[in-house]
DNA sequence: CGACAAAATGAATGAACGCCCAGTCGCTTC
DNA sequence: GAAGCGACTGGGCGTTCATTCATTTTGTCG
């Protein structure tokens, strides 16, 4: 109730607090976005984890703290890895495209978080629905930097910046939310590559379409292959 | 429990149904947008209609019959009122352009049901989710129409209409779903422009942009004063 | 091994809420 | 004006579920 980012644990053991709240936040994302939180009850979320429904109130406040943390995750995990992906690059066009490219493959390995942190934010409580969406403005400037970046220097026509940008973060969550149609349809680079050409290469000026051929060429029109398939290296998920 | 597209109601008199109806819808469109659908009650809904709890048992044969009402609403407001604003339309670009536009104020005449509709759809029945999506489906049908249209005669160069058209839809919810931010920075016909012109003029021929060129000349730059501007004609609305 | 603490259990609790139904009200019919 | 009828009311039943806590298990250290 103090200051709303926090989560109150009875057990003291960092390292054990760590590793029971991931086993547990693992099967409530499972559960939220399969049934929604308010269907979810407690005890299947305990069941789902392989832990008795009173072990939960030793490492979360309540149910809402369980939601928080779940979609806090989501959250840092796209401030964290975006970045990450982006580093060493220093052409514009390059960042721009790199990072739609690594959002949506983040996206991809975090598809049912995803569609969680979309419909649930709601359900959280007030003071925390801010904070949440702070972090997804913050995720949001990393591509606007990208776009910003692009426009300064020369390579792309200028543009309404801020509506651009919130088509790429809708284009990006739309894999996850729209997935059981588009997975069907395209490949997650072929999604990735029609997407540059939707959104990105139309307001190209001669010099950004140069940089971007050369993207392609060097990454081979976009194929996964040649394109940096890091892990999203999930902390210490140990199982599969 | 049979076919899952129908409501029981008790009462007889179609009349005096379809008024109730409205009245309980209107109220529960308005609490379950703000707080979401489990968090409200029957009793709230009940309350802020002016009811008794009771009555609402009179006229939906459950909770979730209410949510589906209102959600069928919705999505039956696009269908009809969309092709009703298209009607007498022949150039696909003015088509495509009006389209955008008629979709857009539409969501801003039920912002808040718009929402609903987004968030809520899992919290319906699984047999009736699926209408519901069907539905949906229907409306994108419509832009993609004229998308098509647009590629076929020559206005516009082959793109991913698939995706294209998903990136139509998106952007005439955003007006609703990200309302808080756009409001601000945008008129509403400001915003649908500005859409044009990221989403529209790019991938224009040569010949597809005079008709662009020549629109925006006859509606004055997209002002909301040329538009026709009418009013989503809500099915008897009495008050306000 | 015994003692103690920390961690984990799961049955019990109590509040909230969907839905029902016995009863009231007002209108129509004869 | 009595009788019948459909609309409407709202208190309460039964269930579900978040949360608690008395108890057991596990692990550690002397």
């Amino acid at each position: 109730m103090k200051s709303p980012g926090h989560v109150e644990s009875v057990v003291t053991d960092a390292k054990l607090v760590e590793q029971r709240r991931g086993q547990i936040l693992k099967a409530a994302v499972k559960l939220f976005s399969e049934k929604g939180y308010y269907i979810t009850t407690v005890q299947q979320i305990a069941a789902k984890a392989g832990v008795s429904t009173g072990l939960i109130y030793q490492y979360f406040g309540d149910k809402d703290d369980v939601l928080f943390l779940a979609l806090n995750r989501v959250l840092e995990t796209y401030e964290r890895e975006i970045p990450r992906r982006l580093e060493g690059i220093e052409h514009p066009v390059d960042q721009l495209c790199t990072g739609l490219w690594a959002y949506c493959s983040i996206v991809d390995g975090m598809r049912e978080e995803t569609v969680l942190a979309y419909r649930s934010t709601k359900s959280l409580r007030a003071d925390r629905r801010n904070l949440i969406k702070e972090k997804e403005t913050k995720t949001n400037r990393l591509l606007g930097e990208c776009l910003h970046a692009c426009i300064e220097q020369g390579h792309m026509n200028p543009v309404n910046e801020y509506l651009l940008v919130y088509q790429y973060v809708t284009f990006c969550h739309a894999w996850a939310l729209k997935g059981w149609a588009f997975r069907g349809k395209f490949t997650l680079s072929d999604y990735v590559s029609e997407g540059i050409a939707l959104l990105v290469e139309p307001f190209l000026t001669a010099k950004g379409r140069t940089a971007l051929d050369s993207l392609r060429r060097r990454t081979n029109g976009f194929s996964a292959e040649r394109w940096p398939k890091q892990q999203p290296a999930r902390p210490r998920a140990r199982n599969n």
